[in-house]
DNA sequence: TTTACTTATAGTCGAAATGACCATATATTG
DNA sequence: CAATATATGGTCATTTCGACTATAAGTAAA
């Protein structure tokens, strides 16, 4: 980096969060319905701007927490995307961060300058103002290829989960079918999960042990990254 | 992204660009020396101010030419840092860029800002500005993630290699030894490499064949992404 | 003109992993 | 108790892996 020049500033920073919400088998995306501004009344994904005095990371955060009440989830920077006219009234770089949740353990609470807050299936997503839709698209391919490499989405189950679950997960996002005992077999070799000392309740067939992350495990995969081809 | 605020700006975004370069088996890093400003005088990652009308992606082009005179290389994007006080006389965040070139191919020409560019072993890197050797410990690190998931450093080799500068060059950025006839099974598996009709010259031992990447190959790889575990 | 040395290239082999199946267990519901 | 869910574990031929050995082809030194 070198000094600063007058001709140096843009207009303005901004964060976009493409929030993954997983649910009963299907992925969804998070997104706002705007309560103001020049796109009010359209859903778009969760953002803003970023002040003075908190890091980028913080200010994903806070705008996440204040727009759709969802609070202290671990979200990673996917890419910053900064076409000159990407937004329509001044020169805006934006942020993207992306995390994966299980929706069941987040309830939306519309705040901020946003007067909704909704999971949309992934498939059926509306038309988004600005490049919303690409950021979309970008992301969610990248998703694909994270989860093979890096021990993702292992933070938006329940604590406890079956392994039909975790399959149904990554089938979901890779939008392909996996053989049940094979995708058994490649976990145990992981050594990621731990039996926990429950099973699951109330379903009309056999009922399945519930699984827990080993945590210890998981940092030393999530430095040192995975293979988890599928 | 929701709607501008007068609390909202910063005062700049700017690029820095991790350029590795690849020679007789090291693994370099590009620096340059400030010829102005704050830090002048000090060797830093090649970088500077995004302006208006320009992409993220043609500002950091931009840049490393003017500043060390490579010219038409793909970067990509590495990640956006922006800690609060990262830059001491405001508030700065930067997007970084990496790319890997064979240093062979490129005569630096410092220009603009810069009144020097050279190359370092990526371990003996002098003490950088700002969070710029926080900044390179994080992309040293990422390479080595990317190099076994994607086919890059493909694209920093001469246009003829032998397998031997190929196999070289993973284990500069794996810091580590391969098994040569392994090595070479893995690759032929992937199908990415074509034999040349020519063979290496001038060496005081059995001269090796000159392979080339098969392009239509590369491309569809960079896509699905590889699975090269070494 | 041997011989030593260097790198290239190919092959071996037991162990491990993979992918496509099959079998049995355990629960609920009609 | 039969039908039907899902759970869980096993089989087996094929492929891949990792460590190693063997031979080939060239230069340089004796």
């Amino acid at each position: 980096m070198t000094n600063p020049s007058p001709d140096s500033i843009i207009d303005a920073l901004s964060i976009d969060c493409l929030i993954f919400g997983f649910k009963n088998g299907r992925l969804d995306i998070l997104l706002i319905k705007h309560g103001e501004g020049i796109s009010e009344g359209r859903w778009a994904l969760p953002g803003g701007w970023i002040t003075y005095g908190e890091s980028v990371d913080e200010a994903a955060n806070r705008l996440l927490k204040s727009l759709t009440g969802i609070n202290n989830i671990y979200m990673e920077q996917l890419k910053a995307f900064g076409e000159p006219n990407r937004y329509p009234t001044k020169r805006v770089v934006t942020i993207a961060y992306y995390a994966l949740v299980n929706e069941e353990n987040y309830s939306l609470i519309p705040g901020f300058t946003a007067s909704d807050a909704q999971w949309f299936n992934i498939h059926e997503v509306p038309d988004l103002p600005y490049d919303h839709n690409s950021i979309l698209k970008y992301g969610f391919q990248q998703l694909k290829h994270y989860v093979r490499h890096e021990p993702v989405g292992f933070n938006l189950l329940p604590q406890k989960f079956t392994l039909l679950q975790l399959q149904e997960l990554y089938e979901a996002i890779l939008e392909t079918r996996l053989d049940k005992s094979n995708f058994r077999r490649k976990l145990a070799k992981m050594k990621l999960l731990k039996k926990s000392d429950e099973k699951q309740k109330d379903v009309s067939h056999r009922a399945a042990e519930l699984y827990q992350f080993d945590k210890r495990v998981y940092v030393t995969l999530k430095r040192n990254g995975i293979d988890f081809e599928l």
